[in-house]
DNA sequence: GAGATGAGTGTAAGCGCTTACACTGAGCCT
DNA sequence: AGGCTCAGTGTAAGCGCTTACACTCATCTC
């Protein structure tokens, strides 16, 4: 027994009752409201206010049901729970809105079936177009989006071997360009704590370029201590203290990204090392808390904000059929503070 | 002219197509997808088969436009940018995860306009309830509410005064705490950093709580210096030098939440002065970042999970009909770190 | 002034799904 | 054996919207 009405009347006004109200049909109604320029100034106020006397709101569902379009767009990223993302959505979501178009986020806990999962549920939600983050990705879903041909782009990478249209950057070659730099810096010994790189190919690329650098410089697959695991600011500090714990820690320890960094550091802080006297660390994104923490850490720069909006612009040219895209290649650069230092003797 | 088939044949399966395929009634599909005990065990796997063969995906709208119900809820949060949401939302969402719904996010801005708008769309796209933030809104966007009568839970504040129900804190209260902490510490000139009071319950609510005690204690209105700015790190830190320039500055400043307060303490680690040496700064919200500045933050702590969570069980509760939802009080406690110190003589 | 034009509006056919109701026949009762 | 029941399935009527097409008049054109 509720305080409210015995039987609610009309809960939801629709376009019919909107019409009735105006005296005019549904069809001037939704004319109204999706191309108010082919009805006459006179209709149209009368239509409007009945709409606001209403309280009405097009019921999206059968909006999209009948015009097929839904001026949405789908995004999956692995996590919400760190600022990886956050910054690049950010400015997907605001070039998307100037465009008209609202976004939908997901989130697949770098699990590959979740996402698989994600992807069928925006689709479903009627998404027109996906933003997805890295390539690997099982064969099933890739033919589940080809048969429902939906635009995907795929960003945080870029790989010009693969024809799917990305936009990112050179993971490998970014982590290479650090790893030269510790490795200039005299360390021999080194340490990395990566994401788990069986289905994340940001993570895998980073490696594979450290592991370049190394080579180029003659150091042995032995000189570099690897720790795969999930990225946290907890996990971080967890495997740095495992890794410095062995007979012969690393001078210097690379990670996967500022959030795994920044757990290193808080580590590092609580077993009363020095950094960088004692030991070197550096990251990845520059995340708005590498500057926070201290000492500020040293990083690769990633153009998050520029991703995020090249992103929903290539989206939209290409729902708006201008043209085939293609990939787009961001630049990083390193981003020196204090984080990383001389190899201690 | 594109690579393609020249004609898509027929792009997207519909639960025809796989009535077809499986030689059934469109619905014994919807059937078998909806309710599928109520289907023999042979004819569900014919009919799972073809759905799989298909990659048949239902379509969002139809179903939600047939079922009237999309098992959607919809929340509106000021602002994604920075963690103080972030938490509680997981929370929230997983919560209603395991329930079988999704969660649709949007954000305001801390605009009553954008939050109004908002609303619409989420209504618009079937929301079964909605989560709101905080209880200041419109007459319009209330009448709107209550003419969908849609379910509505107001969160992070607890107002007993207000009939519609909420689940949060006494925000007030939590911050009055905190002054009589900082005041018992002999500071007598306070500065406050707060969000703009005019639409913001939560922020106006915790300044209350701070004029309380200063007047219990016998501190006049004038040594209070407050001055209003959206919530940001930089924000926070530009503030903070406006206060400490004046000819007398506050020996205590309280934050109106940690990302204020993290940017405070920026910007004194950037003038040299000493925390709580030369001056005590104050947060609110305990997000993982007053963990990992140095010094560490003294703050509230708020349940975020909790209350994340308990606000999933609550519309879920309601939307089930289990009885009618009451309000719901949750506890904060002072984190006392090492930003707070006593007033310099 | 008759016909052509076209701006403004109405009519009605779906869009893909759920679900009330109708139907069928196997298993049970008396 | 005839009549029940009821589990399993099919039929078909919408859900609220967009939009192709049809219609109606002013306004022009010659």
């Amino acid at each position: 027994m509720t305080a409210k009405a015995p039987q609610a009347p009309r809960p939801v006004p629709t376009l019919e009752d909107v019409a009735r109200l105006a005296g005019v049909s549904t069809a001037t109604v939704s004319r109204c409201l999706n191309t108010p320029d082919r009805v006459v100034k006179s209709t149209r106020e009368r239509v409007m206010a009945a709409v606001d006397q209403l309280g009405y709101a097009p019921n999206f569902g059968a909006r999209a049901l009948a015009a097929k379009r839904t001026n949405t767009i789908g995004a999956i990223i692995p996590t919400m729970e760190n600022a990886i993302f956050a910054r690049g959505l950010q400015a997907f979501q605001e070039e998307l809105g100037l465009n008209g178009m609202t976004l939908l986020v997901a989130s697949s806990s770098y699990s590959e079936d979740v996402e698989r999962e994600q992807i069928r549920t925006l689709c479903a939600r009627g998404a027109d177009a996906l933003l997805l983050i890295g390539h690997h990705r099982s064969q099933e879903t890739l033919n589940f989006l080809e048969a429902r041909s939906v635009p995907v782009l795929v960003a945080w990478v870029y790989d010009p071997a693969i024809s799917q249209p990305s936009i990112g950057f050179d993971n490998r070659a970014a982590m290479r360009e650090m790893a030269e730099l510790v490795i200039s810096k005299g360390h021999r010994r080194l340490g990395v704590i990566s994401a788990p790189c069986a289905s994340n190919d940001r993570a895998s690329e980073r490696l594979s370029g450290i592991q370049e650098a190394m080579a180029a410089h003659g150091m042995s697959a032995d000189a570099l201590a690897l720790i795969e695991t999930p990225y946290s600011i907890e996990n971080g500090s967890q495997t740095f203290r495992q890794m410095m714990t062995t007979p012969t820690p690393p001078t210097a320890i690379m990670c996967g990204n500022d959030v795994l960094a920044v757990g290193a550091l808080r580590a590092a802080r609580e077993m009363g090392l020095s950094v960088p006297g004692d030991v070197s660390i550096t990251g990845f994104d520059d995340i708005e808390l590498a500057q926070l923490v201290s000492p500020p850490l040293t990083t690769v720069h990633v153009p998050h904000r520029d991703m995020g909006r090249m992103a929903a612009r290539l989206l939209v040219q290409q729902l708006n059929g201008d043209g085939p895209v293609g990939s787009v290649r961001l630049n990083t650069y390193l981003c020196e503070r204090e984080t990383l230092g001389p190899a201690p003797d």
